[in-house]
DNA sequence: CGGCAAGCAATTGCATGCACTTTTTGCCTT
DNA sequence: AAGGCAAAAAGTGCATGCAATTGCTTGCCG
């Protein structure tokens, strides 16, 4: 095969592989039942079937793909009841990490999150849902890292990124990034006062108006392939 | 290679092997930091080095082994904070599991959890550790069940699993048993009342006991090994 | 015309081989 | 004797090849 694989970044191949395939997988753009050959896949990416059929294995072990022995992988197929619990485990992990956060993170932490969320407000004044969005992602990940756990950091955007194609849809609600500010405003003035339960309530609170949003999508159609490759919007 | 590999049961070779080594890395036979050499494996296994190399990718996924390019794999190696964290985890996502339990559980589910833990009374009073240890696994996993959400019985049982050799010494402490029959009897209680703050709270003290009877022999050493340093296939 | 079975194409599962990277060893220099 | 360098050994990463399984097609019989 061609010896040097032009302009690819880090990593292993299989490492790549990963990346690529789930990448597709969470923004929606392998779509969710879709069958995932192996050799087209290897022959997609210019590799071999070997590092495709790792990268399918640790995709399997991670939720993303289901592996039926002899008979070939398939992008996860999520049923309603598991997203919805989904949906809840998220609310659930984002009030743990919003109720330590409020307890534990530093001052440097707080104001950092401070500040980048006032300067979201004029995100959302200007309608940029765009960057909104990235701001939003930034948000909730300091959020987990705030809560200074590193295991339960991990599990949430284990957990986020797997909900992400279904989140995405929320977009369209009318009025839904100003409400998104506002709520993101209570965890934050919550945190700001040292206040663990209020902060969880309000994270608890926040994900859930989100999941809800989202069913409404989600209701009858598996989540749209993405024309862009953002992700998060709440 | 030897047509049939004798005597072992289900699924593909790499499912096999995936659950060999995790077995083993989880019952503390394999130690952290311990070399995970492929052809080693494969040898005793008896498999080439294909299936070997996709088990421990999918157990490198799944945050048991460590896998670093070029250089090998090794058991994965827990710091004590990340212990601490994921011992803290488990405190938080047991404390929600019982807290949904108290609100969810079908009556039959109460029930059965009633009649378990009242079964195992017994065997604190015959000091059966082995024997109770089992009541506990299964004790717990009702408490995962009756949450009725699959990704955090999911997320619970992957912690749990990755803490069991850490957990594993705790039941020598003396009077340790009967102090654990009578918190899981606080969790019950407040389950049975459908007091579902009482259940989270009692749930999360049980396992934050549970943390630090574990953390006095995780202190110094990793968790103990089988003295042996074979290593056989089933 | 429908059902069933045998053959066939397609695809997965695993073994093997080779290239490249890391590590070790042994020799030479200072 | 210690340090550094180079060549060899060991081990990983990926490609390829072959056996086995699946499910599809086709032809036969009821």
């Amino acid at each position: 095969m061609s010896g040097k694989r032009s302009l690819i970044r880090s990593g292993t191949t299989v490492d790549q592989m990963v990346r690529a395939i789930g990448d597709r997988i969470v923004t929606g753009f392998l779509r969710p039942g879709e069958k995932l050959d192996e050799t087209s896949l290897a022959a997609r990416f210019d590799v071999s079937r070997t590092p495709v059929r790792e990268a399918l294995g640790q995709l399997s072990a991670m939720g993303l793909v289901e592996r039926r022995p002899n008979r070939g992988a398939i992008v996860a197929v999520v049923t309603q009841e598991h997203l919805a619990s989904m949906f809840e485990s998220m609310a659930e992990l984002e009030a743990i990490c919003a109720r330590f956060s409020a307890e534990r993170m530093t001052s440097a932490e707080r104001r950092a999150l401070e500040i980048e969320h006032q300067a979201s407000a004029r995100l959302v004044r200007l309608r940029a849902e765009e960057d909104y969005e990235y701001f939003n992602t930034e948000f909730h990940s300091r959020l987990y890292r705030g809560a200074h756990n590193g295991h339960i950091c991990e599990m949430t955007v284990m957990t986020r990124s797997r909900l992400a194609p279904f989140r995405r849809a929320q977009f369209m609600l009318p009025g839904r990034l100003a409400k998104s500010w506002q709520e993101h405003d209570a965890i934050v003035t919550a945190i700001m006062r040292g206040d663990g339960n209020a902060a969880g309530k309000a994270a608890r609170d926040h994900v859930s108006i989100v999941s809800e949003a989202s069913a409404v999508f989600a209701a009858g159609d598996q989540p749209k392939a993405a024309s862009t490759t953002s992700v998060t919007a709440d």
